[in-house]
DNA sequence: TTTAAATCCGACTAAATTTGTCGGGTTTAA
DNA sequence: TTAAACCCGACAAATTTAGTCGGATTTAAA
């Protein structure tokens, strides 16, 4: 699979609703619930997430809701992801070095790519903004990578 | 989180080294087991995977093992994880479209950027070849993204 | 021809993680 | 005072992932 969580996705699908309101309109954890199909309590958690890391502000009491606090352009997927997540960690290989008793003691060759495959993924999704994701204009520079392009869905499965 | 399954981290552990290997050489899974913690079953599936969705090419009896049956340039990222793990599905949103009760019936200009961010990421991956893991040498054009870079680890998080 | 090392594979269990719920509390406009 | 909203920790359910078990098949070599 490979999926993001349940949690970003709401939280991406809230500041891109929010990106599309005016200065100053407040949006309200149900409104988000209702037009999402979001589970009230767990979008409300995600919002309070997205609040103390300071991606939206809130106002409390009735008539109250939440609005972004930054310029969309400014909010990046890896730090939405981190915000309501955790700090990302693709490969455990990455992490646990403990575990490893790859056959060199301090320089592991296959650890190595594995860390690296983690930090791009991190700068890519560093890359992409709410504002990019409104225009549906993520920088595609990468796209001339040196291996051929494929038209998808991918062949390859087991399932 | 948003981490790569152990299977796909068995998987292109196990390539990588392969990829070390001279022409007709073989690798046991029991070798890999060993020299990189993997547990033996699961270890011995992943590879049976990779044979099966023509990666590698295994030889069967005493003396067996595998070995690549594939330039290593051509195998990309998002192809193993297909293979291992099925097709990659970032958000649900993009998929469960029957769930979705978003406002706009025939649009929905919230979905639209959850499918664009899920393509972009196996179009990202599709350009990481195991070359290029071995090398070191990710295709680093994207870094020329429309947002400041940051220097890591990531700040923001709850837990 | 027997043995042992190896690939192959489906079904199952255990562990971990994610997802969602419950039961409260606080703030504030009307 | 009420009700709508944000706030939040602890818990339960569901799902997914990781790993195990018990085999079967293939084949080089003793």
């Amino acid at each position: 699979m490979f999926k993001m969580s349940k949690k970003v996705e709401y939280a991406l699908i809230s500041l891109l609703y929010m990106a599309e309101r005016k200065e100053g309109e407040l949006t309200t954890a149900r409104e988000l619930s209702e037009n999402f199909n979001i589970p009230q309590e767990i979008g409300g958690k995600v919002l309070q997430s997205l609040t103390r890391n300071g991606f939206i502000s809130s106002v409390q009491g009735v008539k109250g809701g939440y609005q972004l606090a930054m310029d969309a352009a400014k909010i990046n997927v890896t730090d939405v992801i981190a915000a309501v997540d955790g700090p990302l960690q693709v490969v455990g290989c990455a992490v646990e070095a403990d575990k490893c008793n790859c056959e060199q003691l301090s320089y592991c060759n296959i650890r190595s790519p594995m860390e690296i495959i983690q930090l791009k993924l991190i700068e890519f999704f560093n890359t992409i903004s709410i504002k990019d994701l409104q225009k549906n204009t993520i920088p595609s520079a990468f796209f001339h990578g040196n291996i051929e392009q494929r038209s998808y869905p991918v062949k390859f499965s087991d399932q």
